[in-house]
DNA sequence: ATGAAAGCGCTAACAG
DNA sequence: CTGTTAGCGCTTTCAT
């Protein structure tokens, strides 16, 4: 039974302005060919009738819609967060709406959710992929003629086509940092928990094996790689703690593996920063708040974001930008959980 | 020096298909008025030549956009971001798509955020308002038409003008449980630090008094009340233990607090779960992997995601639905951080 | 410098 | 059951 209040439109503005629906909205585009007269006529129009410009038939016509689609694995996972909010205030400053879309890390859905943003006209795509070289989520994006943006990410793109601008991390250089500082403390056996298929567990991998290799020693590492989880975390723990030649020392890649790394070294009552040294990857509520505190291997992720925005904005305000990568540096924090190894009890 | 390569419309299926317009209109919007022999050509032709619908068209006809909006202070926050997955998936199943807006706590933002759903023409707004009494944002809701829900809010909605929905948590019970516990373990002296001007903070107070008039106890709790983040967990657990009859127990109104709760702690060497008794509200890796585990009000916040979005959809799809007001009842949970007073040393 | 008018892709009358 | 047509609110020629 309510009326229909429809909201003003251009129209209603250019009846109370008593000029023509054009005028208006030369005025609002900021149409050089405007007389001063016009435009205060029009926008005191505008704010009294409170108009706001209809953003689909905007659209409709092909203009951009002022807004950048993040495709994102997992939105509860703070480094993620931190990350979409940096890129978030980027966007902000420069006028655009950021729309994120959690896709749970299943490439189907993450397919759709790129599709989805294509719909919706995005000028722009954030994309923190969970697979890199998923076939669906490739051809979805090769449908979208927005720019791109990956996210610490490497498409496997062999074709080449889609030319994504991208910000990495340097995790080879954090995680060759974290391990020749075990190697410094006389650690040998160190065991490596990583997860996933993305570029940072193969960097990781690799700066593990150049510690050792810079220093000419044998590769008495043990890598334990899996899917990026909680429940890995803990069963390579467990495997790792199980082994004959138990290492002194874990490294861990990520806050998922740690939880489960936690988890199992608790149930076995062993004791991070005495009997076992203990690095992780990424800051996170728990590294810092452990007793002891966990030694990390950080990256400056709300940079991260806001980096990724500006490379897509760029792109977006003019095309005729090419891609650009950026490498962003990653830093090792030793702290308690770390000893050196003749302090540690053997197994 | 690209082709435009527009991409295909109504009219083109409908070429293709050697059929009128509304035709192909009808049978993509299920109208139950067309012949299978229609529903197939068409089908056919929409395969054929990859068609997707494009939702401005749509949404400038007035139609639903079938997406729903959430308004969130900070994705950052585990819980929050708990809640929109829990909703994600529940309006993923119904085919609606959700578009996430930070709005960094800050009330003017949250304001703008709402309009710019409006102008996306959402089917329906998800509200975890910073601020329960802001006017800006009350006067931006009230020039959304889509229906509301709030996510544990109460809007200070004199004129109730908006008839929200509404997804509650009973706060003030999971308090009270707390805190019964506490006094059943011999504790009189609760140092309580809340954060924050939302219903939950009103909620939790009340729980504590409850609690202690409930035995015919004097209130020998005290109550810090404050923003809510770690300064202010740090600062008001620094505050309850300078007290000269220092709280033999805290609880603590949320994680953000816990953070600084837990920092001052330890740096004053105090042993949870030895000189003092702690709780926190709500589940976080902190509480769960903390050494000793801290003991929590707990709830289900991926349902209470999903209960809120199941509301706004019933809404969204009969408009004659009145609001509704769900209560999400919360568990308290004891684990070791807990221990009775007796073995507390006192000051 | 300004206004009139033609669509953008779609849905919803309205005719057949 | 199906096709034709008139807009939705805006931008953009094209005249003036």
């Amino acid at each position: 039974m309510r009326m229909g209040q429809t909201r003003p439109g251009l129209k209603d503005v250019a009846e109370r302005a008593g000029v023509g629906v054009s005028s208006v909205s030369r005025v609002l585009s900021g149409h050089p060919d405007v007389s001063v007269k016009m435009r205060d006529r029009v926008m005191a129009a505008v704010d009294e009738i409170g108009y706001r410009p209809d953003i689909f038939a905007r659209g409709l016509r092909g203009g951009p819609t002022m807004s950048v689609g993040l495709v994102i694995g997992d939105i509860s996972n703070p480094l993620l967060s931190e990350i979409s909010l940096g890129a978030e205030s980027e966007l902000r400053r420069a006028g655009y709406s950021l729309l994120f879309v959690n896709s749970m890390n299943d490439p189907e859905l993450e397919a759709q959710n790129i599709l989805l943003f294509q719909d919706r006209h995005v000028d722009g795509l954030l994309l923190s992929l969970s697979a890199e070289d998923d076939a669906g989520v490739l051809a979805a994006l090769r449908t979208i003629q927005a720019p791109l943006v990956l996210i610490d990410r490497e498409l496997d793109d062999s074709g080449e086509q889609l030319m994504p601008s991208a910000v990495l991390c340097d995790h080879r250089g954090g995680m060759r940092a974290a391990i020749a500082h075990l190697l410094d403390l006389g650690h040998r056996r160190i065991g490596c928990i990583l997860g996933g298929h993305a570029r940072f567990a193969r960097m990781r991998r690799q700066g593990v094996e150049e510690a050792y290799a810079e220093r000419g020693l044998p590769p008495t590492y043990n890598i334990v790689q899996g899917p990026l989880d909680a429940d890995h975390g803990q069963a390579a723990t467990s495997r790792l703690l199980d082994m004959r030649e138990r290492p002194t020392a874990l490294v861990v890649g990520g806050n998922q593996l740690l939880k489960g790394c936690l988890r199992e070294l608790r149930s076995r009552r062993v004791v991070v920063g005495a009997d076992l040294s203990l690095i992780s990857c990424d800051e996170t509520d728990l590294t810092e708040m452990h007793d002891p505190p966990i030694a990390v291997v950080r990256r400056d992720t709300h940079q991260l974001g806001r980096t990724a925005a500006g490379l897509l904005l760029r792109r977006i305000q003019d095309p005729e930008e090419g891609p650009v990568t950026t490498v962003h540096p990653t830093q090792f924090v030793p702290r308690a959980s770390v000893v050196p190894v003749r302090e540690t009890a053997g197994a």
